[in-house]
Order: structure tokens, then C-alpha cells, then sequence
RNA sequence: GGGCAAGUAGCCAAGUGGCCAACGGCAACAGACUGUAAAUCUGUCCUCUUCGGAGUUCGGUGGUUCGAAUCCAUCCUUGCCCA
């Protein structure tokens, strides 16, 4: 199987320009991807373009990180339905730095290899490149009846919203980008997300053009849930690939919580698991969906990749321990149980408090728990607190020392899968 | 510079003097059901609350009025048309 074939095989590609699939057979081929400064770590929507690299470097073919140090100063107006909001300078230094390690973890940077990562900053050429001089070269190759054509401007001019000059030209910056890898880095291909054919066929016309030159592209579909929501976002917000972000426990619920359609989508795309063991897994778990082995395989793999071995088992532990005994009664987990819980979020609280036999609307507001009593008492009206695994059905109750596990410790439940522990002292 | 239209909660979107913390939809969260799925049904969904209420909202600022998201003035932002 060729690389273009196995993307496709694994639901990776969406759009390719022809003659790309020959470039890679035929020779050790340099490939980018441009990567958003907007956080300072990446998120899980970032995994494909990052997962896109890996592949291709497996492959033997070189890749290229791009941060986009100056185009995010500038901001994409692909996929937004509005102008953005522009990042400071300082942000930007904080944000590149946080990706830098992160890309670092993931790609081969070996200077020995002949295809080893690089990892380039747009600015280092942007921030040269005077005002006349880059409607000197790169404005008068591209036409604004080009411009203008692409969806996401389209959409934009059609919108009731606009787009400033500076967002429109963010596709001549990002042409130019490949423009200069291609002259400077040999760099002949650029990968990217769907959202992203637009400004990456200006960089092949921009090539094309001023350097007589001929490069490729192709894009991966974007990731979306069988039930339309958003992908990686949940009621904590993004899933980070920071663990000071995102545990490595919640990082692993995530994918085990992804639903059969997801989880067997998904699966392909992020992990690197073979044809053949896919679809072993995929027979397996038609057998037996409630086994949800294929969640638990795609959490796996994608947790060893991003948080290693010793954290994917410390997820792991925490989860059985949670979980697997949902029914069992909660004495049943010691004291090291309890502390060894990576993961869970942890609070401290007085214990003479409980003594007092303070209400559990204010234990849980001052735990930390819920943010405001008024959302403590809710969630309980609603049946969705839980103290030592029993659910707490009045507003009335009090806590007192009989709740502590171990004389010392509380385990609340908010929801079915948010665990918290309360360690008094 | 001139003319016209628009700006409502995370998003979309109703409301055009009191019955408005503001219809509805999406997203989100919780419950039931389940497999820590999906689908479905139910509840919550501006903030705080002693659950009786209290406070702050409808681009900004002033004003009219007993009372304004709704009327007036002005400013800002955006779109369309004209110059």
C-alpha cells in the first residue's frame, strides 16, 4: 500500500491535486503543514496534521512544521464566520514555544536522518519582507478575481459580516509560505486540513507562476461526530495534548467515551493499527458491542502516543477502579486507591467542618465542587450528585463523619463520569 | 461624504412601550434507558439565592416615560447602494 493509498484507506484524504500520489512514488519528497499559533499547546484537532507528518516521515519522505509565527499575527479567515481578533506579540512567543515542545515529542528532529523534521517559523521570512516589496512579488502574481473565488472569502463577501483586507490577504501569505519552502527547503507538497484547500492552491498557482515551478497538495476531511457536535470539545472545554491541560486520564475518557460510529472511524484515522488488526477489532467488537473494545483499543493507541506507557496504565487503573466496580460498595477501595486516583480532580477541606455536620449544598459550593451553591442544589434537584457512590436525593442532608472513607476521605460523583475527592484534614 | 438596512444570551433567531431574564432551534450539562455507546424521553441552561426571591442584561452613552430590548438623540460597528 502506498501512503496516498493507506489515507485513503484511513479516511485521511479529502482532496488531492493530480500527479501527487507519482511525486511521492518517485522520489524522498518534502512535505509541510502549517500549524496555528492561537494556544500555547494543541489540541486535539491538531492530532491529524500532526499524525499527517508522522506517516509521511514513516515513509521516508521529509517533513516540514510550520508555525505560523507571522500568518497568525494576521488570522484565517477560513472556516470563521467573523474577523478575529489579533494576537499579541508576546502571546504569540508564549504560544510557539508551547507547540514547539509539543511537535518535538512527535516527529523525528535527528539532524543524521536525511529526512528529519524541521521545524520553521514564518516570521523568520515574513518579518524581513517590507510592505513594497511584498506587493511586489507576491501581490502581483495572484489575481483578486483568484482571490475572490475561494469559498472562504466567498463566503465571507457574501456574508453579512465582510472581511478586512487583512484576513483577505491572508491566502497570498500563506502562497508566499509555500512559495519560499519550495525555493528555499525544496519543499514540493503541502498538507493540510479541508479548510485549508483554498489558501494551499494559491500557494501551488503562486509556484506555479512566479517560479515556473510545479508542487503539490492534498487535504485530510475535517473531524467531525456521527452527531454533528463539535470534535474535542467537552463540558471541561478543549482536549488538550498538554497533560497540565488535560490528564492523562481524561484525555483516555475521552476516546473511550467515543460513540461505535466514531470509535470505528476514528480508530483508522488516529492510530497508526494495521488494516488487519482493524478489522479484527471491528469483527470483535460486532459481537460484542458492550465489550466496547473498539473505544478502548482507540483510547489506548492514542494515549500511549501522545502520554506514553506509564500514563496510559495509570489511566487505566484509575479507570477500573471507577468504573469497573460501579456497583461495588465503595469501601472496597483503600486509602492508596483513593490517592493513587491520577486524574481525578482532588480538594482539600477541613475536617472540622464535617464534624459540624455542614449542609451538602455548601460542602460541595466550598469544595471547590460546583462553583455556586445555587448549581450545587440544582445538579442534586436533578439527581446527579452522588457522595461514596450513593445518590444524594435531598437538598437537606448534612454531612457528617460517618461520610469519610477511610476517617479522611469523600468521593463525589457529579454526573455518572466526573469524579472528585475531598481529602479532609 | 450621502442614502438605506442591521447589531438580542455560546451560536442561530423571535420579540418592536408594561404579561420580558426575553418564544423557538442548535450546542452544552444532568436524569431515565443502556454498554462510561447511539437513538429516544425528561429536566437544567445570565449571575447569586436562606428557593420566597434578589441583582445585572438585548452594540455604547445620554434622554422621553410611572415603566424601554422596544420611542428619541448621539456615537461605534457591519452590510448594501450612490459619490
Amino acid at each position: 500500500m502506498t501512503l496516498i493509498e493507506e489515507l485513503k484507506w484511513r479516511g485521511m484524504l479529502q482532496d488531492i491535486i493530480p500527479g501527487t500520489e507519482d511525486q511521492l512514488n518517485k522520489e524522498m519528497t518534502t512535505a509541510y503543514i502549517g500549524f496555528d499559533p492561537t494556544a500555547d499547546s494543541l489540541h486535539i484537532g491538531s492530532l491529524v496534521p500532526i499524525l499527517l507528518l508522522v506517516h509521511l516521515q514513516k515513509r521516508g519522505h521529509k517533513p516540514i512544521a510550520l508555525i505560523g509565527g507571522a500568518t497568525g499575527m494576521i488570522g484565517d479567515p477560513s472556516g470563521k464566520s467573523e474577523e478575529r481578533n489579533l494576537l499579541s506579540e508576546d502571546q504569540l512567543e508564549v504560544n510557539i514555544g508551547g507547540i514547539r515542545k509539543q511537535l518535538e515529542k512527535h516527529l523525528d528532529f535527528n539532524p543524521a536522518l536525511k529526512n528529519s523534521a524541521e521545524l520553521v517559523n514564518n516570521y523568520d521570512w515574513f518579518g524581513k519582507i517590507g510592505f513594497i516589496e511584498f506587493l511586489r512579488d507576491a501581490g502581483k502574481h495572484i489575481t483578486v478575481n483568484y482571490m475572490m473565488a475561494k469559498d472562504s472569502v466567498k463566503k465571507r463577501i457574501e456574508g453579512d459580516t465582510g472581511i478586512s483586507y487583512t484576513e483577505f490577504a491572508y491566502q497570498l501569505m500563506q502562497g508566499y509560505d509555500f512559495y519560499w519552502l519550495y525555493k528555499n527547503k525544496g519543499c514540493k507538497l503541502q498538507m493540510g486540513g479541508s479548510d485549508q484547500w483554498g489558501n494551499i492552491t494559491t500557494g501551488t498557482e503562486f509556484i506555479r507562476r512566479k517560479a515556473g515551478g510545479e508542487a503539490f497538495a492534498f487535504t485530510c476531511p475535517l473531524i467531525t461526530k456521527a452527531d454533528g457536535g463539535k470534535f474535542g470539545k467537552t463540558e471541561k472545554g478543549n482536549i488538550w495534548l498538554d497533560e497540565e491541560k488535560t490528564s492523562p486520564y481524561q484525555f483516555y475518557q475521552f476516546w473511550l467515551n467515543a460513540s461505535d460510529e466514531d470509535a470505528g472511524k476514528w480508530i483508522k484515522i488516529f492510530t497508526f493499527l494495521s488494516p488487519e488488526e482493524i478489522a479484527m477489532l471491528l469483527e470483535q467488537h460486532h459481537k460484542n458491542p458492550a465489550g466496547r473494545l473498539l473505544q478502548k483499543s482507540l483510547a489506548k493507541e492514542v494515549t500511549l502516543f501522545i502520554h506514553g506507557e506509564e500514563q496510559y496504565q495509570k489511566a487505566v487503573e484509575t479507570t477500573e477502579k471507577l468504573f469497573a466496580g460501579q456497583n461495588a460498595p465503595v469501601e472496597t477501595l483503600s486509602a492508596e486507591d483513593l490517592e493513587n486516583m491520577e486524574g481525578v480532580i482532588k480538594f482539600e477541606y477541613p475536617i472540622q467542618k464535617i464534624q459540624e455536620g455542614i449542609d451538602i449544598v455548601s460542602f460541595l459550593a466550598e469544595t471547590g465542587t460546583f462553583p455556586s451553591k445555587g448549581e450545587a442544589r440544582k445538579m442534586i434537584q436533578n439527581g446527579g450528585v452522588s457522595i461514596n457512590r450513593s445518590k444524594i436525593d435531598s437538598i437537606a442532608k448534612k454531612m457528617n463523619t460517618d461520610d469519610l472513607l477511610h476517617d479522611q476521605y469523600i468521593l463525589i460523583q457529579k454526573g455518572r463520569k466526573n469524579y472528585y475527592l475531598v481529602r479532609t484534614h
